[in-house]
DNA sequence: AAGAATGAGTGAAACGTTTCATTCATATGA
DNA sequence: TCATATGAATGAAACGTTTCACTCATTCTT
């Protein structure tokens, strides 16, 4: 790596300080034409780009808002992060996206990261149930922004999507259906958004007054393709099969449909199944699937500008608020009674 | 944001010097367990996190290795940057992952980016047809690594995968499944990895005796989806419909089986289809589709060693690299001639 | 024509680290 | 006992910016 050319070389060679070459770079404006096109050209023939770092330790601050989702592998996070890029590019900032794959260690991990970037804030999605790692993330006055999850206490902002109507949006459409038993593929037990979408799956139920027996539970190990497959298989394996599955979210549907399509079971004569997020291979699926639209672009788009007007906020007037977007239902032939065909 | 707490405070506080205060962080066993204990305890009280931008100002470069692909939205890339990621992190870096959306301008918008931020080296798939941004880049000394693209010059590593060779593999499997009329459903014109396998396919009709004329182009505006669905609307159009489609990526597969599925076009009894990337939701499409799997793990991870066997190269005997994968294809039911079930 | 206002440019301080040549005290070897 | 080696801690320089109080001409005002 050549030595770099920093701002002092420039200046050398214009024949100007330091302080004029900062101004043809920030302040174009204030400074005469005629230098201003010498220092430029300058710049150009070396070569100079601007050390980020430098101009970051006098600024105090990033020019970069990280994001940090539960797993990239699912489409659904994608569109946020998409959401997220873009307010923040229309604000200056770049992004920097990151995985926890729902761990609260990676999460930790990542979040004093963050600290030492100095980054403009976070949005987050918690991997941690217990709220630990966002506890001590506090001590550093770094603003975040909790995305699909709703805040506890009034301390920061939250952009969410309601689960418990998205679970009753689901079950009750099953139910419409036909179907009186009904199984919940779940993920792992300690997300908020998985419990929620039970809560509101078990109101459906209670709608239409059945007991909350007629959900049958099934956990899985992760909320991806292969826990699908798994939890296909376990399904199969039942002794009282139920004639419905409610998947929390599309890729355990995708995986599940795939286990059934190995097993020779139809879908949705046999079993009909409804997912959750509405990824673009929903439609594209063995059998297109039913599921729970999110809006993610809007999600993570909204959660972008609520930080930006935190950290942009002099006046002091920014309020914390908790934004809750509405689900909705699409239709496909997953879920669809035979006898009633679209 | 409250006042940032820095070494020097905590060095007040500690009743110690700076210098000790930094050596405890970076070389604890220079300096005594007692004052060692000391200072920890006040960090720790203070909550002291130290500065990145300060920290790399001095070092002269930062600790994030930069991977800039053409599409998120794809699984492939999701995979790559996964392999990167791995890679990295076993190294202590940390990476950031960027979106050039295969526009060329946003490709050169994101690698100034990376120069202002000094970045320890970059993993790109170009977008950029010319190499003009690549040329540029070159300038700031940065050392970069090529993903899924072989390098040109002898001026840098890459990592790629024998498109030809993927493009033969697939058109080879369909002619043996009695195809004699086939379309290409190719992205945009301009992509290296298109064409290459593109000249692939014709080669395998070479090889059966076939002139090129068998091969039927069907370009289309982007690699996604929605793309696939509108290559698909087109295929019903013409007139003399060839009895299977080569798609240069499963997104574009995808589409085209929602838009033949839509169409009531059985697959693959009227017409077969082969993809290509074998993305975990090949597998679950509407008829399982066949694919030609690309090694996208190994091919991030590889590119982010390489690029680290060349940072960390203090005695200049990095030589640069063509690294060059096989492909592989995995068939499914969306190629395979009824008469002969699998 | 004297004083004020404006415009262009300067130079040094400050940001928070790491590093390195020193210092100082204590332990070691002859 | 003296010189030397060792270990622990110090203090200042350097990294590349931005910012701000200044200076120095030049142009307005009256």
């Amino acid at each position: 790596m050549a030595q770099m050319v920093g701002i002092k070389d420039v200046a050398r060679q214009a024949g100007v300080s330091v302080g004029t070459v900062s101004n043809v770079i920030n302040r174009p404006d204030m400074v005469s034409e005629e230098t201003r096109f010498r220092v430029q050209a300058v710049i150009e023939r070396l070569g100079y780009v601007r050390s980020e770092s430098a101009r970051q330790l006098r600024a105090g601050r990033s020019r970069i808002m990280a994001l940090l989702v539960l797993d990239m592998g699912n489409p659904f996070f994608v569109d946020v992060a998409r959401g997220a890029e873009r307010a923040a590019r229309a604000a200056g900032l770049g992004v920097m996206v990151c995985n926890s794959g729902q761990s609260a260690a990676e999460e930790a991990e990542y979040l004093s990261l963050f600290a030492e970037q100095r980054v403009r804030g976070v949005l987050l999605t918690p991997a941690d149930a217990s709220g630990r790692n966002l506890e001590s993330f506090r001590r550093h006055h770094i603003p975040f922004v909790l995305v699909d999850r709703v805040a506890a206490g009034s301390a920061e902002c939250s952009v969410s999507v309601d689960d418990v109507a998205g679970g009753t949006l689901a079950v009750r459409h099953l139910l419409a259906e036909g179907h009186r038993s009904i199984a919940y593929v779940s993920g792992p037990g300690h997300l908020q958004q998985i419990k929620d979408r039970r809560l509101g799956a078990l109101a459906a139920l209670a709608e239409a007054g059945l007991p909350p027996e007629a959900l049958q539970d099934l956990p899985t190990e992760g909320l991806n393709v292969a826990a699908g497959r798994d939890a296909g298989a376990r399904l199969l394996g039942l002794t009282s099969r139920p004639t419905a599955v409610f998947c929390a979210n599309d890729l355990l549907a995708l995986g599940m449909l795939q286990a059934l399509y190995a097993a020779g079971v139809s879908v949705p004569g046999e079993l009909a199944i409804v997912g959750y997020d509405d990824i673009e291979f929903a439609a594209a699926a063995a059998v297109p699937l039913t599921s729970v639209r999110q809006p993610a672009l809007t999600m993570g788009a909204m959660a972008a500008e609520l930080l930006l007007e935190e950290t942009d906020d002099e006046a002091g007037k920014h309020r914390h608020q908790r934004v809750v977007l509405q689900p909705e239902l699409v239709v496909r032939s997953s879920s669809l009674s035979q006898r009633r065909p679209s």
